[in-house]
DNA sequence: CCCTTCCGATACACCGGCGTATCGAATACG
DNA sequence: CGTATTCGATACGCCGGTGTATCGGAAGGG
């Protein structure tokens, strides 16, 4: 782990390192779960040794908490711009199906925020972290709803724009935990659809999708 | 591990052998997440050596299954009780008092189970347990809900019994998910009465709860 | 009460992975 | 193009945990 250079000599090189290191982390998390993996073998698959490891991180707690940052940072932006997208009007189905194409499609960013996840249920400091993490993701759909509200007829049986986030937030992650069992991308999107529907209008009623389970 | 006694000769202390070994195994699993456990800890932690492991069980994996399959076991048939206990008529608050009496309070089982999902997710094998047992559930729900029809106005949105069931188990999981991060038991049930209100009755307007993020 | 059968504690050899120290090669900068 | 500095590969010692083999004591049957 560098420590405090003398000058502020930070070289190009060095940056891939980081960045390839991370890129082959999120692999090897994704395919054995954290918990399961040893250092050397990311470094393996990055094509490194463990020098190049030690020179970049000084543990592998440290390395799973950047990577998951750098990729939330990610996702939250996508999903912003996703909801921002279109009018005022709240066209539901087609903002689930944007949305969805940056939350459900990448099965391995599931397994490793659910892996981060289980890391948090156990330390408070890292649950801040997930915490303030949803709460950025839930503020953008609140407002996208609160933006919805007078021009489409939300009703108010969730309460407010933020108790209403709240409740996509918690269809959202009802239906990753079935995704993440049945891996059945279409009919979790069809789900979720259903379950936004039902929550975000009053008296729509259409089939229900097929489940395969 | 015990593999083919020449008799039928399995004593009672076998039995308490591995009754105590899954006890502490549950406590440890649910202190450190599997993963993150050696069969040493668990083993210091129930007072026995690693000989008496490996002559109950093969491996890590093997005790970890079975200590799920056991409290799963253990819930549904509670679950399944509470969802009868009363008449024909739905009172949703109540019933969700009932049920997450058994399913949202105990933390240490919370935890066990998204290990063991996290594990499902990667497995397939395991996942069909899983799965298995969460149709289980399900069904014991969807058979309530058609109970239900007919006496209480359950409105068709969500389709028939068994896709709100479905609906049922997805507000759930996201309930706890967000239980897992702020521990806030109270808020927990106070949301998911309000999700499977919003989702099971036409147009009651009821005041959402207060989330602690 | 004996004695057969079973159970689990102890001892042993082994290895994967960890963290550090050192040094040659790569890189930025003048 | 030289050179000061950083980066990362290699080598080393170490330890926790694994799985097996052996053996003394507990449990249950007659």
């Amino acid at each position: 782990m560098r420590t405090g250079g003398t000058t502020g000599q930070v070289t190009r090189r060095r940056a891939r390192t980081r960045a390839n290191l991370l890129q082959a982390a999120f692999s090897v998390f994704a395919a054995k779960g954290f918990g399961h993996v040893s250092i050397e073998e990311i470094c393996e698959a990055a094509g490194y040794s463990r020098g190049a490891f030690y020179s970049n991180f000084s543990s592998l707690d440290e390395l799973f908490f950047a990577l998951y940052e750098e990729r939330a940072e990610l996702i939250a932006r996508q999903v912003s711009e996703a909801l921002a997208q279109d009018g005022p009007d709240l066209d539901v189905p087609a903002a689930v199906d944007r949305v969805t194409g940056v939350l459900l499609l990448d099965r391995d960013w599931l397994l490793v925020k659910t892996d981060f996840l289980v890391h948090a249920a156990r330390d408070p400091e890292v649950a801040r972290t997930l915490l303030e993490h949803r709460a950025r993701l839930r503020g953008a759909i609140a407002e996208r709803l609160a933006r919805a509200r007078g021009h489409t007829p939300l009703p108010a049986v969730l309460g407010d724009a933020g108790s209403a986030a709240h409740a996509v937030v918690a269809a959202y992650d009802g239906v990753t935990t079935q995704l993440l069992l049945d891996r059945d991308v279409a009919g979790a999107r069809a789900w979720l659809k259903q379950l936004l529907t039902a929550l975000l209008t009053e008296g729509s009623a259409e089939p229900a999708p097929r489940g395969r389970e």
